[in-house]
DNA sequence: CGCTAATTTGACCTTAGTCAAATTCTGTGG
DNA sequence: CCACAGAATTTGACTAAGGTCAAATTAGCG
C-alpha cells in the first residue's frame, strides 16, 4: 500500500486493487445491478456539485478527478485506471459531489446504484473494512500530496508527477496532455514544457510522438528532493 | 458541514461535532477504559512514524497537525480543538502515523485504546457510520485545500487562513505564532508578515499584543478570491 | 533590567507566471 | 498521398510573486 520508491511516505492510493477478490455474493450483486456506462475520451463522467446517483467502476479505459477552480482552471489530483473506483466518498458522506471525472481515453463503466452500494457495505463486514481502510489511507496520501504542492517547487513536483505517471501508464510510456500533465503539477503548462524541456536535454526522460519515456528513474527520485 | 462563506466548496472539517450525542453505552465504554493525558504548550502528542496506541480526544487545548518536510519544515494541515478526535485514520488503515500532533496550548487529552476504539466501531453501526460519513467529507476538504495551495497565492491563501482561524479561535482573537501561521499558510514567515501588513493597512484587521481581530470579514472573504 | 526569541523591515535575487510568436502535431477532405 | 486548418506544443522576452539573508525592532520572561 505504500510506494516503492518513498517508502516512509504515502503517495499512492489503493482504488486499483479495490475490487479484487471480492466474495461471490457481492460479485454476483454487482452483477446483477449494473449499467454499463460507455464514454468517450473528454467525456465527463460526473461534474462537482451533481447529486451521486451511484459508484462507477473503470472497466477498461483511464480517468482524472480533478476540482475546478473560479477561472474554470482544473486541479488533477488522482488519475484512476482500470478496476478503480469513483464517486464513493461523496455518497457515503451524502453530499453532492466534491469534484469532477472525465475520460482520458475512452471508457467502460459499471454503474452500482446508490442503494445498492450502501446495502453492500451495510450487508458485508469485510467490504466496510476495506472501504474504511481505503479511504483512511487516502487521508495520508491527500495530506502529503498538500505538503508537496505547499513546499516543492515545479521541477521537484514534476519530477514526482513523472513518478506517478509512470506507475499509473503501461509499458513506460506516459501519454497525456500537456495541459492536463500541468494542472497535475499544478503548474502553467509553459513551466511544465520547461521542466520537461530540461529533464531532456539531462538525459533523464525522452519525448517521442508527445510519449515522455524515462531513461533514469534513479535521478527522477532524487530530483524529487523527497528523500 | 459546509462552511457557511463558501457554499459551493468544503472547508471545514467536522472532527469538532464528532464525540456529541453518543450513545450512552459507548460514553461508559469510553469513560471507563480512557486514559487521562495532560500535555504542556509546545509537546508532541504523536510522530509521523509511529505505531497508533489509540484515538486521542480533545477534552481541553488546541492541537496542531502537521506532516514534516524533508528539511524540517512543518505543513499544518488542519487545526484541532475541544471535542475534536485525532490519530483515528492511521488506527483504521492499520499504518503508522501518516503526520504528526503537537500541542498549541496546554491540553488535556484522553486516550482511547486500539481495541476499544475498533470494538466500539464494531458494535456500533452508527458510529461507523457517522466516522465514514466523517472522513468521506474530509476527503472533498482535502481536494479542495490541495487546490487552493497549487492555484491561490499568498495573498489569497492567508485571507482563507485568517477564516479558517477566526472559527478556530474564540472571540475574534487569532493568537498563532507566525511560524505556525505560515505553516499553515504555506509560504515564508517573512512573506505571510508582509500580507498581515497589507491588511492592517486596509483596515481589514488588527494586531494587538500578537493576537489578530477581523475588522471586515467581507473584504477578507472577496480578498480569497474563492466566491 | 537584560537576555533570548520572535517579529518586522529592507534589499536582493530566484522562481515561475504571462503574453506573444513560432513551430509542430493532428485530423480532415481532396 | 498531400495540403491545409486548427489545435497543441515549444520557445523567447518580460514581469510579478515570493523566497532568502541580514539587520533592526519588539516582545516575552526570568
Amino acid at each position: 500500500m505504500i510506494s516503492v520508491f518513498f517508502p516512509h511516505k504515502r503517495y499512492s492510493f489503493v482504488n486499483e486493487s479495490f475490487l479484487q477478490c471480492l466474495p461471490d455474493n457481492v460479485i454476483n450483486t454487482i452483477e446483477t445491478n449494473k449499467t454499463v456506462l460507455k464514454l468517450t475520451k473528454g467525456q465527463v463522467l460526473f461534474h462537482e456539485g451533481a447529486i451521486p446517483m451511484g459508484v462507477y467502476i473503470v472497466k477498461t479505459g483511464k480517468v482524472k478527478k480533478y476540482a475546478t477552480g473560479l477561472n474554470g482552471k482544473e486541479h488533477i489530483f488522482h488519475l484512476v485506471k482500470e478496476n478503480g473506483i469513483l464517486g464513493h466518498h461523496n455518497l457515503l458522506c451524502d453530499e453532492t459531489y466534491s469534484h469532477s471525472a472525465a475520460c482520458l481515453t475512452d471508457c467502460c463503466f459499471f454503474l452500482i446504484p446508490k442503494t445498492i452500494f450502501l446495502s453492500i457495505i451495510k450487508n458485508n463486514h469485510n467490504m466496510l473494512d476495506r472501504i474504511l481502510q481505503n479511504i483512511s489511507h487516502e487521508f495520508g496520501v491527500f495530506i502529503n500530496s498538500s505538503r508537496v504542492m505547499a513546499q516543492h517547487n515545479v521541477r521537484e513536483r514534476t519530477a514526482l508527477s513523472i513518478i506517478k505517471l509512470e506507475k499509473f501508464f503501461d509499458n513506460n510510456r506516459i501519454k497525456l496532455s500537456r495541459k492536463d500533465h500541468s494542472s497535475m503539477v499544478g503548474t502553467s503548462i509553459e513551466s511544465l514544457v520547461r521542466v520537461l524541456h530540461d529533464f531532456k536535454e539531462e538525459k533523464i526522460i525522452e519525448i517521442k510522438e508527445n510519449v515522455i519515456m524515462i531513461n533514469d528513474m534513479e535521478k527522477i527520485i532524487r530530483i524529487t528532493n523527497l528523500i
